[in-house]
DNA sequence: GTGAAAGCGCTAACAC
DNA sequence: GTGTTAGCGCTTTCAC
């Protein structure tokens, strides 16, 4: 009995099974089969350590069920939890992730989707940076955006309400006394980033606030570098982009002797997991990132079973305030 | 003209540039063709939307460029950083990650490595559950566990030297005068909570101190919950498994009106981003988690490469001193 | 330099 | 029930 060098492939325990290849797909695939020769295929199966080759299996059913993920950055915590949703999601019908890290570079982007495309049955696009007329060019296969409006085109969209949850949180600080909120803007190319700028302005203009925004970025680090610029305008309140930027103003706020919230009160977005456990705990913008991923699969589905298919989802937003947020300091 | 309704695949592309598939081929992979039939080809291939099926590619190239990664748990950050190593290394040589949770469940764990073992050229296993002697038979291919002894069996291991951190903290920790120390441990089928575990035990002895260990698990959740536990032992000092534990024990400490570190000193394992930016600042053991995932893609490589070549690497850790550790309290 | 044809490993008609 | 065979879409000899 010689070795075989090459993987065994379905020939090779047909032909220790002396039964056709067609015979072991069916036993394989548990077709009904006579128990006798059901028991010479399994025997040769395991003799010749077969393992089926899934992209034989994938050619031939004319699909991988393998799921292509694009996120803008991977070490992001609510990408992290978006990617749990959609696994879950997409496990529970027997399809896998193909994750790739755009780096938040539209040129890689843009290279990844192309490659993703080719290996995959549908795509989900985490907060993509492409402008949309070129994200329509990749809409000839099921596809879904989240956290990113789609217009009219053939895609679907799910995300969360980052308007409404923005106008939350203002209304809550103008509540508290707040005249002046600084605001630390996300990545530029952002659309989340954009529409909470938006509500923000709209807030403040119906509250008759004043709006001083910082340009940061979405981490922790952004966050601590934008502190000079913030103190400078005078501001009472800041609301960052995220938590975690939201964090590292808070370091920063307490390297220089001030105390969150009676000097500044501060407000995040996501409501990851650490927010709650921060000195003080973090008044955030809870966001159910989550179940964005298991939406965008769902979205995804329709649009498998029924190409051009395509749906919009906005899930709501929660405001929760914890130890951040306080009455605004007196004022001369 | 009539509309294709199927995708169009390279006989179509041949059929409309008047040339064979061989041609359509050749173009497509930069092969010396007539310029005039490259000229054809590619403005069918534009006219008709044409796209390669990567699958059929994989399967005449008996290799998918896939690489399978199995976590225990897609939300935590240290698995994300490695994931983003992983990605980057694996990115720069055109090889894509097919991502899967196990929820920390090993019969998950062992349902996922048989499937991602059918779609991939090789898997990654990040501090896998399953006891070593299920795990060696999987090592019929290319497969890197992290943070995972894997002994004499024909597998490599990347992760990072456990053992000498938890020796450093604990010196640390002795130095600043702690007799009774507290441990928070990792979740029981981790193996870097076992070496960690062992560390701590063979340091206290050499240093004659007292060991307390409390069963927490791998979230702040876990951390805060252990407290009581904790502080009805007396320890003065304490380290947890990782910063997310330590994190949600700071919390809890903070609540019960004790100070860090005048009452307790805290260390974690990680330096995940937050950690530097909490108050106190968190004393930890770095570990170089992207660096693992890239060392991982770098072993595997050499697998793809030459089957059978194993190795191991094992990366040092860095004690990052802040401000959770202190001196201990005055004892009576 | 180009085309015809074989074949990657598997499944699904289709005959028997 | 089981075997034979034709593909799935692509690349790659091998002739020409």
């Amino acid at each position: 009995m010689y070795e075989v060098i090459r993987k065994p492939t379905i020939v090779d325990v047909a032909r220790a099974a002396q039964v056709s290849t067609a015979t072991v797909s069916r036993v394989l695939n548990g077709r009904r089969v006579d128990p006798e020769l059901v028991r010479r295929v399994r025997a040769a199966a395991a003799e010749l350590h077969y393992r089926p080759n899934g992209t034989a299996r994938s050619l031939q059913a004319g699909a991988t069920r393998l799921i292509g993920v694009l996120v803008p950055d991977l070490g992001n915590p609510s990408f992290s939890e978006l990617l749990r949703g959609l696994a879950d999601a997409t496990g529970t019908h027997g399809h896998r992730l193909l994750v790739a890290d755009s780096k938040e570079s539209q040129d890689e982007e843009r290279a990844l989707i192309h490659e993703l495309a080719l290996h995959c049955d549908g795509l989900v696009l985490c907060s993509p940076r492409l402008p949309l007329e070129e994200l329509a060019r990749f809409a000839v296969g099921p596809l879904v955006c989240t956290n990113r409006e789609v217009g009219g085109l053939s895609m679907s969209s799910a995300g969360v309400d980052s308007y409404a949850g923005m106008t939350e949180v203002v209304r809550h600080l103008a509540t508290l006394g707040h005249r002046h909120i600084g605001y630390l803007a996300g990545p530029p190319d952002s659309w989340s980033n954009a529409e909470r700028q938006r509500a923000l302005g709209d807030s403040a203009a119906a509250l008759r606030l004043q709006v001083t925004v910082v340009q940061a970025g979405s981490t922790s680090d952004d966050g601590h570098r934008a502190l000079p610029a913030l103190l400078a305008a005078g501001v009472t309140a800041v609301v960052a982009f995220n938590d975690l930027v939201a964090i590292g103003l808070l370091a920063g706020l307490r390297e220089q002797g001030l105390d969150v919230p009676r000097d500044v009160s501060l407000a995040g977005f996501d409501d990851i997991p650490v927010a709650q456990f921060l000195a003080p705990p973090l008044t955030t913008v809870r966001l159910p990132t989550e179940e964005v991923g298991r939406q965008a699969w769902e979205l995804l589905r329709e649009q498998l079973q029924q190409a051009g298919r395509h749906g919009t989802v906005r899930l709501p937003t929660e405001l929760v305030v914890r130890g951040s947020t306080g009455p605004a300091p007196d004022t001369v």
